[in-house]
DNA sequence: TAGCACCCCTGCTTTACATCA
DNA sequence: CCTGATGTAAAGCAGGGGTGC
């Protein structure tokens, strides 16, 4: 018995990218700046350059929150205090590092510039997704909170009296974030750096984000197939132990017949076949079948694989017919000999 | 070749939040 | 409206495998 189990998806070419324009252009109520440069010196969402035409050439900024470097009489929070921006620097002394905190690569470089970089416009577009999120009234002050402490990026969980002082916070991906990833997670279950980077930013989110957020999809993805292969297994077990109580009853009858009819040896035999691969029963009977004995192998039937039944092995127990392969011949022979 | 650092993953757990009775 | 139970999802954490130096 086979059981085909699929937890991965044939490698595809990531065509999530092709997605950008519709997200950017409806309503999630923000656009991207994708001609930031990453650390390789290289423009970021270059390959992409087809997507972007129609857009500015120019990274939009919206300053709407304080990470970006505007001057503090242009935006409208700056009289709000948030404590930890100063914490926001790269290489700020004294902060505690994460131990999943990437301490070189691209991630890291990447998240540097979705927390300090003066091109960022992560903290903005959040503040556009809180928006939305506030969809019921809820969170609204409480939401640029969240949203400015998520920005702040592993590295910076810092000022630990601060961190106590307030709870974790959790990020709740909008419902647009969370359409847009599951398309993704269509295309490609895993990511690459360079995916996971295009996704951030098309998404306004930190690579890390991403990288768990298909971590997690991964993992409910095979709890999902454990599900259904349990209950597949499930099943499975239910027709063999039908099936096995069907032989058993069928090989009592046989046990019985021959009981009764000593002169056994003289039937024809009947030749049963069994597909190797499925293991479902081809019945092929070399003879016409003339007794009930025969029949009743015949339709035991079991097994392609070339179980022959004759009267001489009817006494045998159906374990494996893959193990009987008699011909015709030999049973004769044997019968012969004996 | 061994040791080390780093990256990425899985598996499990924790925690914040939403929902519902 | 409040409250506790419960489910869900984001994030944290530990550990292992692969890779490069």
């Amino acid at each position: 018995m086979e059981l085909a189990l699929s937890l991965g998806e044939t490698p595809k070419p990531f065509t999530f990218l092709d997605k950008s324009q519709k997200i950017v252009g409806n309503d999630l109520g923000f656009c991207m700046a994708l001609g930031e440069t990453s650390a390789e010196g290289k423009t970021i969402g270059k390959e992409n350059e087809g997507e972007n035409k129609g857009s500015s050439d120019l990274p939009i900024q919206l300053d709407l929150m304080p990470f970006a470097p505007v001057p503090r009489s242009q935006t409208s929070f700056n009289k709000l205090h948030f404590p930890w921006l100063t914490d926001n620097l790269v290489g700020e002394p004294g902060k505690r590092l994460d131990v999943n905190r990437r301490s070189r690569g691209v991630e890291e470089v990447d998240d540097a510039m979705a927390i300090s970089s003066p091109n960022s416009t992560v903290s903005s577009f959040q503040m556009d997704f809180s928006i939305y999120r506030n969809g019921r009234g809820k969170r609204d002050f409480e939401t640029v909170t969240v949203e400015c402490e998520a920005d702040r990026g592993d590295s910076s969980r810092a000022s630990d009296e601060e961190e106590n002082s307030m709870a974790r916070k959790k990020l709740r991906l909008t419902k647009e974030q969370s359409a847009f990833l599951e398309d993704s997670f269509k295309e490609q279950s895993t990511l690459n750096p360079k995916q996971k980077l295009a996704l951030a930013k098309q998404l306004n989110l930190r690579p890390r984000q991403i990288e768990v957020w298909f971590q997690n999809r991964r993992a409910r993805t095979k709890l999902k197939q454990t599900e259904v292969d349990c209950e597949y297994l499930k099943k499975c077990c239910e027709t063999l132990t039908e099936e096995n109580r069907r032989l058993q009853k069928e090989l009592q009858e046989l046990r019985a017949l021959k009981a009764s009819q000593p002169f056994y040896m003289q039937l024809p035999a009947t030749t049963l076949s069994m597909c190797p691969s499925c293991e479902r029963v081809a019945t092929t009977t070399t003879t016409t079948t003339t007794t009930a004995a025969a029949a009743s192998a015949s339709t035991v039937s079991g097994r392609t694989s070339v179980v022959t039944v004759t009267p001489s092995n009817m006494g045998l127990p159906l374990v494996n017919p893959k193990l009987f392969s008699f011909s015709p011949a030999q049973i004769h022979a044997q019968q012969a000999a004996s």
